[in-house]
DNA sequence: AATTAATGTGTTGTAAGTACATATTTATTA
DNA sequence: TAATAAATATGTACTTACAACACATTAATT
């Protein structure tokens, strides 16, 4: 290449890469609950970034060009949990000038939902950890305003679609459900009323099983509809 | 500066510009709602692609790197419209891979409410129009989808928070307000139940004031209390 | 003065939400 | 083996929201 082609060249690569409208890096945060001891949990990382020194941070990732943003969600929850099966829901983008520290990074949150116990990750990291969501005070980044929302949004569709069917194995207890909810929108419920609730949305079989691993009288135990298990909301909001 | 340098200038800013992650590049796009002679209609600009000759588009740009999202969206507003004090509500991304001819595009979606007559825009092009919303077929880019969705939002938020005053002028009668939510939900109210409904949301004062311009009896005239006088629907909820 | 076209209001039946108590079943303990 | 403890399972009365529905009133028009 001769001196003008390099300064040709160089004019037009600067243009470009200066062309301030590609200086916005652009990435997927996935806010990934899972729900264990009767409490909701959240699944965190140790941020790497020295401000951040001590806090953790969601699990999120910049997205690729050759993917969307559903599959760079995914992406993240395979590379993550190994999970390439769970319910994913896009809840807002996230982009005010000073929350990456690193430059600009407009974000766009997703939650997901995950069964803890039955998909036993391989946290062998021990950087990566469920957290109980009540218990989280600061976090890197703008992550609990994030965090924030997505339990905002998932409290909001909780008792319209069944979504937190995913935080629970496939056979679970009434009671068991019903904790759930508790624990999700963080309220006590009148069991007899509960029941009467979820009764109506006609979301549930009775697979005439009992529950055996309790040390008390053992409850019935039942599983979600087929036509409900679906991982996302879009076709779930035609049965609901 | 010397050949050697800028040899390197040229590697340096080709490993920048070509670090794929700022190859994408994101907009904002913004469904402008407006209500007039008992229709929704939505803001569109003949789009100025080749590919969609004919087609009309929303009203959009990227947004730069000294604004924040909703900075981008009132921009736009202002620019387009004139007006800067509307509200506006973030919906959500939109990121498919194709979704723009000319290279990787994400977009955020957000909807806007304005009172077309009091705001008289100057429309002088007439590349921009309003346009009922259930008369719109097809559109450039996934503008079509984008609209549906953030019509989809607005129907889900318009009986529970005081949204759509924002279409109507500060003094409006009851059935302006019944026509409004027509329009909106597409579905006929029933007079007597929707006034019951409004009244126990406590939303609006009675001005005593009478309609004057109407060629049959005069109904009431109302305002929205002032305490829901909000332009943005984070602090509308707390009141909600 | 009669007509027209809209405003304005109330009741009744039905469905959902809330508060609340007792009998039943199983595991545990004495 | 009998008594106890702890949970499951269920129904009723009250209240509140929702849906369907009809008639008197007011102002403009003829």
């Amino acid at each position: 290449m001769t001196e003008k082609e390099l300064r040709l060249k160089t004019a037009e690569i600067e243009k470009i890469s200066h062309l301030d409208y590609f200086n916005i890096a652009i990435s997927v945060d996935c806010v990934i609950f899972g729900y264990d001891e009767k409490e909701l949990k959240v699944l965190l990382i140790k941020s790497d970034l020295e401000e951040f020194a001590g806090l953790y941070s969601l699990l999120g990732d910049l997205i690729r060009p050759d993917e969307d943003l559903e599959t760079a969600s995914y992406r993240i929850l395979k590379e993550r949990t190994g999970l390439d099966d769970v319910y994913l829901e896009q809840v807002q983008a996230f982009g005010s000038i000073e929350r990456h520290p690193s430059g600009r990074v407009i974000t766009i949150a997703y939650y997901s939902l995950v069964d803890i116990k039955h998909h036993k990750l391989k946290l062998s990291h021990n950087e990566l950890n469920w957290h109980p969501v009540n218990e989280i005070k600061k976090m890197a980044f703008d992550h609990k305003l994030i965090l924030e929302s997505c339990l905002g949004r998932l409290q909001e569709q909780v008792m319209e679609h069944p979504v937190i069917f995913n935080l629970l194995p496939e056979k679970f207890s009434l009671r068991e459900l019903q904790e759930l909810y508790e624990a999700i929108l963080g309220v006590e419920l009148d069991r007899r009323n509960f029941r009467k609730k979820i009764s109506i949305k006609d979301w549930l079989v009775d697979i005439d099983e009992m529950e055996n691993d309790v040390p008390h009288r053992p409850g019935k135990l039942y599983k979600l509809k087929g036509q409900f298990k679906k991982k996302n909301l879009s076709v779930a909001k035609l049965h609901g």
